[in-house]
DNA sequence: GTGGTCTAGACCACA
DNA sequence: GTGGTCTAGACCACT
């Protein structure tokens, strides 16, 4: 069963894109396979001190996007493709590469100095 | 005074943040100095077609943040200081990167696959 | 929950500073902890025949001096300790003093005339 | 003729007020005598860098107060009586006094306790 | 004219 | 339900 001990809620962002997001990178991270269960909503929302309405609207998108289904019995399986997965990762990464060079091109970085920055980044996040 | 003629109004972030950010740019990028006037709320809102409230919005938080200096019945002007230039500057980008960064490392990347994918992001979005 | 029922508005000052001193005055006396929720920006317009978006202006305000912490579609709650709350006391007690001590210097008051001064005030107002 | 030289403006109260509050400063002061001139309009607008309209509206509530009486010719007197001096400062003593006690019992000193602030305060701007 | 505050009421996203 | 943003328009104080 899919696993949401390991998050951290924060406050900046909407709860229920962060449970979606979880979802997402357990998939693309090949952590969990098509056929895997998630926690019935009632017991997702009790472990995260979360309102059920929020697991709910997160599970829902999940199913519109096509990663979910959930059946009677609260019982909510995995419905993913290899090829869905990779096309989440690169949505993903496209997102966030897109932002990053369109500040760093506002703030007047050249690639050479972005990239840079990039790596310097990488170095202290990985101390 | 400070030119908001090429601000292009995005709807997907609230327009008070979209005015500060402009300013914050025009500060980093050196294009304004300190003492340079801003156009009156109400001269501002009627440019954009936006409500003078919401430019007041805007205009008092930059004068939290030390930006800039009000005084009734005159103009606004322009108070930051080279360091504080500098100081928005870093913070912008710090944030950029140290988002981007977070992002590729959950998703699985390589330092040299992220420096990859920001050469290429950056090659698209100039053509 | 934050009593606002005892604050009678004066309309010589912003009514949303007035909001502000109100919660500021409550910290600082003690009679609300760390944790303890704020009325809703809705509840409190009503109670005080005011417009919600004045309410939200001194949460706003209050949110950026780090009493007061809010979430989307939760409850607002406050954040202080023990140390923000000695240190509102202290800087409003240093204003008000400041502010006297330099008005009675102007007008000529010894310190034992300006001492005088305060207790007879002090006995009149008690009265 | 009274002399604006020594003022210094803030930035926080008004203008119009702080031209008031010097000219009745002098006054209680016994630094200036009736019949003594003030500047003209004009002149003092120019010496502080003001709006000549703000002199007008010092000048003009002074002329309310009975402080001040005009001529033509842009020749303002001083006309005041030794007992409407004595008022003015009692009146400013008095405000400054009830302000600052009834802020102290907001806060919650003792008369005691306010005493021995108001004796600090003296002490540390005196130094 | 300018900045500052306020009312009235709408819309959206979030829990 | 809650907080956040925005519009429309008014009033006041200050320059």
């Amino acid at each position: 069963m899919l696993d949401f001990t390991g998050l951290r809620l924060q406050d900046d962002t909407p709860i229920y894109q962060q449970l979606i997001r979880h979802v997402q990178l357990c998939v693309v991270a090949g952590s969990v396979q098509p056929g895997d269960e998630l926690p019935s909503r009632r017991l997702l929302s009790a472990q995260l001190g979360v309102n059920p309405n929020t697991v709910q609207k997160a599970y829902r998108q999940l199913e519109e996007e096509g990663l979910l289904r959930s059946f009677a019995g609260s019982k909510s399986v995995l419905t993913f493709t290899p090829g869905m997965a990779a096309d989440i990762r690169a949505r993903l990464l496209a997102a966030a590469a897109q932002g990053y060079v369109s500040q760093a091109k506002q703030l007047g970085l050249s690639a050479d100095e972005a990239a840079a920055q990039i790596a310097q980044h990488w170095k202290e996040e990985t101390e």
